[in-house]
RNA sequence: GGGCGGAUAGCUCAGUAGGUUAGAGCGCCUCCCUUACAAGGAGGAGGUCAUGGGUUCGAGUCCCGUUCCGCCCACCA
């Protein structure tokens, strides 16, 4: 048997670089994959993914694992149906990101990029990504994605540039993309502006400063203000009091002087002040609090920048120059307190605005940035999902995403960093104008002087990725891949990028492009360790997925990933889950060696058409029950829940059962071993496909050799057209029509599996030895007949020796020093006598009674109810034929116990 | 301050057409190296589906309230 030619244990490591090779190497990741077909049918709707693009210089983690797997099971299912289907990958720039790491890497040489001038910067960022930009691709490839590499794309290549101007220029001629000066969220230690999203909130302890603001026209009053940043007093430039508050009417008008500095600022009413707060009056730092800021555009405030860029008090801080933020802090409290200017301190929870990117505080400052105005977009975008044209799954996401995009901000789009796009502005040294174009310009626009210089800044590493769908397919350009391929089907992504990459590529899209960038939304969850905390470095817990695809496999890992989610939620991953999926994948390996070989001992095709037995009806049947419901699951992005019926029909339906069947089949040679082989390849052959997108390497492999087996076989066993040249482009098996046998089948089937397992069961109370053939006298009134010829299957799988297995109608009879059970109506003697203790058996007999008549009771109360008339007579039906069971399952048990007496 | 998710077996979770005896994996107990697989096979124990109400012939599943956990959004010094 060359079957087991194979190895015993699946070996994975032998197995998954080669074939993936072998897949890339054939075409088969291209939309037109099937290298015996023509290139290009415009015909077929494609069915198109984009890959999220990482970041260029990442290293896998367990999201890329994640969405690689959810996509490509996606993409492979769609190729498997026969539609041209196009996976676009690519990396992201991510500048801020590389630009940190290149930058720490100067550091160890001693060096700032300002000390290398931003060309010499530049080209050692470049260097860096191609050196290490291939290695998060290679990463993604072990996993399996099948995405077409020879359209990977990169968000600073030539083309996507091209796009970003593009984007830039369209939306700044339209004026939706304007300079200004705004409070934003700068990163000191980055010295750039990040946006609002790129802002994390986090509830740390800290103090609430009171101190005095001494009236200038009576030193020895003063109004009590109270602040959670004291470094800011250095720019206060007034203090507002509510309006209402009568506490303070009579100060408002007069003048107050900045502790320390002395400045003279006025005391003025604004509603915005909650007298409820603190001590009711509140200081004013226009250039270092949003709503400070406001206060001063309403009331004409001056305007007082204290910190550097990188947060540093300036010269406008007077003695503190020079001192970090955090040193100011205290350094001028001590001096306050030394000036009897405190009050007092008091601890208190406060909100730290903190960067994404490292955790540094963010400071609020005042600066000029590039905007896009973002409420045309966002109305849009909303009225995309509204109107049904952009669904997101799951769906609780799209309230979420409703309310981002009603209460949206102008996004600000402009870093102060070197490695991105650069804005596409050229300012005039001459007249000072702006140019802003598509090329490069030589001279300003509006006076012709050659005199200019481009915007020093770089956009937001988003604004390109929010370009990625159509920018990746040729855009601006009519290519024919836009042309084809645009509008692409389904992004899939994890949640927490649905602000920053999912809603802004829905805003561009519809914008640029006027149409839906993809007409679905799929959300994953985030991937946490087992008992649910998230992974970190500090923590420890975090789990790296090339080991675990070293260890387990990665199919392992991609079923584990499918299965274990559902939409939208988290998923807590174990290495226990792993293994048990990697066992699986070995399951499903050896059911294959068994098969093939099978295949190769069977006997040659008869002539005679087909008889089936019961088994192999039963599991045709619940194959192609499974089929219909793979196939609704799949229609309805249920994939986990799919991929669990897959496995479970495999194991506890075709590999506990009809496998063992199959071999009693087998052995009876002839047509019967030839047919049963037959149905174990068809089986075996839907199941590989079914799993293939979940595993894709193990179900290629197996499909092979199984294939080979087949193809050397018979014709009938391996049909021409079934088998393609690669499972990765074989055809998605479909479901049949139910027809009318299947349920009698199914239902019969079950009947023996419940008599199998009943008498299993007794054997293993009585602690009958495994090798033990017993007797059997079976029971069995109208199905006698059916059961009869199921009975060397009976007596096989429950240790019954053939030779005393009876099978009857009915039995005149019964024998106290027979061990009694009924399964499903059925009665089953055992003739056990000396392993019998009576009262025991009296016991277990009365509870199985007891079970029965409850049940009996219940649904005779059921049916006699409104139930009846009420609920659907299918249901009602199937309620009553319980009943008849169980009633049918009592008078059995009332016989034996009687005959137990006897 | 708003909004969302979760609460089901010792652990981690499925259960998205409401159908009446609630499932899996791991862990646990008994037995078995049976010629695909010990990464396996057979049998078993274990759950008042967080809680209180409601809708319905019927609720783990739908509606309302409560408690605990987690998350997102929001300019309160």
């Amino acid at each position: 048997m060359s079957g087991y030619n194979l190895p015993k244990t699946y070996d994975f490591s032998a197995i998954e670089e080669p074939l993936y090779k072998w897949w890339e190497e054939r075409g088969y990741f291209k939309p037109w994959n099937d290298p015996n077909l023509p290139n290009f049918d415009p015909s077929h709707k494609p069915f198109v993914i984009s890959i999220p693009p990482p970041n260029v210089t990442g290293e896998l983690h367990l999201g890329h694992a994640m969405f690689v797997a959810m996509e490509d099971l996606m993409i492979r299912y769609h190729r498997m149906k026969g539609e041209p289907t196009l996976w676009v990958p690519g990396t992201d720039h991510a500048g801020i990101a590389t630009q940190l790491l290149v930058e720490r890497e100067l550091a160890k040489e001693g060096l700032r990029r300002e000390q290398l001038g931003r060309e010499a910067f530049l080209k050692r960022v470049w260097a860096w990504k191609e050196k290490y930009g291939g290695i998060i691709t290679r990463q993604i490839r072990r996993l399996g994605a099948s995405c077409d590499w020879s359209r990977e794309r990169f968000t600073l290549d030539e083309g996507l540039s091209r796009a970003v101007r593009e984007a830039f220029v369209r939306l700044y001629e339209k004026g939706l993309i304007y300079r200004g000066l705004r409070m934003i969220n700068w990163s000191p230690g980055l010295r750039t502006a990040v946006s609002d999203l790129e802002v994390e909130y986090s509830e740390e302890p800290g103090t609430l400063y009171y101190f005095k603001y001494v009236l200038d026209d009576d030193p020895n009053t003063y109004i009590p203000v109270a602040t959670t940043r004291p470094e800011t007093i250095l720019g206060d430039t007034a203090v507002a009091v509510n309006p209402q508050d009568e506490r303070y009417t009579s100060f408002i008008g007069r003048k107050v002087r900045v502790p320390i500095l002395g400045r003279l600022i006025p005391i003025i009413a604004d509603s915005y002040v909650d007298p409820g707060f603190g001590t009711g009056a509140l200081k004013v730092t226009p250039a270092h609090d949003p709503n400070d800021y406001q206060i001063a555009l309403r009331h004409n405030l001056e305007i007082i920048n204290i910190m550097t860029e990188e947060a540093r008090i300036n010269e406008a801080g007077g003695p503190y120059a020079g001192l970090d933020r955090f040193e100011c802090r205290k350094k001028l409290w001590e001096d306050m307190r030394a000036a009897d200017l405190v009050i007092k301190e008091e601890p208190y929870t406060i909100t730290v605005p903190r960067s994404q990117r490292g955790g540094e505080i963010i400071e609020p400052r005042l600066s000029e940035q590039w905007f896009v105005r973002i409420k045309p977009l966002a109305d849009a975008a909303l009225q995309a999902v509204r109107e049904g044209r952009i669904r997101i799954i799951p769906d609780r996401f799209t309230k979420i995403y409703y309310n981002w995009m009603e209460n949206i901000q102008d996004w600000c789009i402009s870093r102060q960093l070197w490695w991105g796009h650069r804005i596409p502005v050229w300012y005039c040294d001459d007249c000072g104008a702006m140019t802003v174009a598509r090329e490069d310009p030589t001279s300003c626009a509006t006076c012709g002087s050659p005199h200019i210089h481009q915007d020093e800044d770089v956009l937001d590493t988003w604004f390109s990725s929010g370009l990625w769908p159509f920018s990746t397919l040729g855009w601006p350009e009519e290519t024919p891949d836009y042309k084809y391929f645009y509008p692409t089907s389904v992004l899939e992504t994890g949640y927490d990028i649905l602000f920053f990459w999912v809603a802004r590529m829905i805003m561009f899209g519809l914008e640029f492009t006027g149409r839906e960038p993809f007409h679905t939304v799929y959300l994953h969850g985030l991937i946490r360790d087992e008992h649910g905390q998230k992974m970190s470095k500090t923590k420890g817990n975090v789990i790296d997925p090339l080991e675990v695809m070293n260890q387990m496999g990665t199919d392992a890992l991609r079923f584990t990933l499918l299965v274990g989610s559902t939409p939208g939620n988290d998923i807590n991953l174990s290495l226990k889950k792993v293994e048990a999926n990697r066992n699986f994948a070995n399951k499903v390996w050896n059911a294959g060696r068994f098969v093939i070989g099978a295949l190769d001992s069977c006997p040659p095709a008869p002539q005679s058409s087909p008889q089936w037995t019961l088994a192999d009806s039963w599991i045709w049947a619940r194959l192609q029950n499974l089929l219909r419901e793979v196939e609704r699951l799949f229609e309805s992005y249920q994939f986990g829940e799919a991929g669990r019926q897959i496995y479970d029909f495999f194991w506890s339906e075709f590999a506990d059962w009809y496998i063992e069947i199959a071999k009693l089949q087998l052995a009876q040679g002839g047509d019967r071993a030839f047919y049963t082989a037959y149905t174990l390849v068809r089986v075996l052959d839907a199941c590989l496909r079914l799993l293939h997108p979940f595993t894709p390497f193990v179900t290629e492999s197996l499909w092979g050799h199984l294939k080979q087996a087949a193809q050397s076989k018979s014709e009938l066993l391996a049909p021409k057209e079934g088998w393609a040249e690669a499972l990765i482009i074989a055809r998605w098996p479909e479901p049949h029509p139910p027809e009318d046998w299947e349920e009698e089948k199914t239902e019969h089937f079950a009947m023996v599996q419940d008599i199998i397992r009943a008498i299993r069961n007794v054997r293993t109370e009585k602690k009958v030895p495994p090798a033990r053939k017993i007797p059997a006298v079976i029971v069995a009134g109208d199905h006698a007949e059916m059961l009869y010829e199921q009975s060397q299957i009976i007596a096989a799988l429950a240790g019954v020796s053939t030779e005393e297995l009876q099978i009857l109608k009915d039995r005149a009879t019964r024998s106290g020093n027979e061990i009694a059970l009924v399964a499903r109506g059925i009665e089953i003697y055992i003739p056990l006598a000396n392993l019998i203790d009576f009262e025991a058996e009296r016991a277990r007999l009365q509870k199985e009674l007891a079970e029965a008549e409850q049940q009996i009771s219940r649904l005779e109360v059921l049916l006699a109810g409104p139930f009846a008339e009420r609920a659907p007579a299918q249901i009602v039906e199937k309620e009553r034929q319980k009943l008849e069971t169980f009633r049918e399952t009592a008078a059995r048990l009332r016989d034996q116990l009687r005959a137990l007496d006897q």
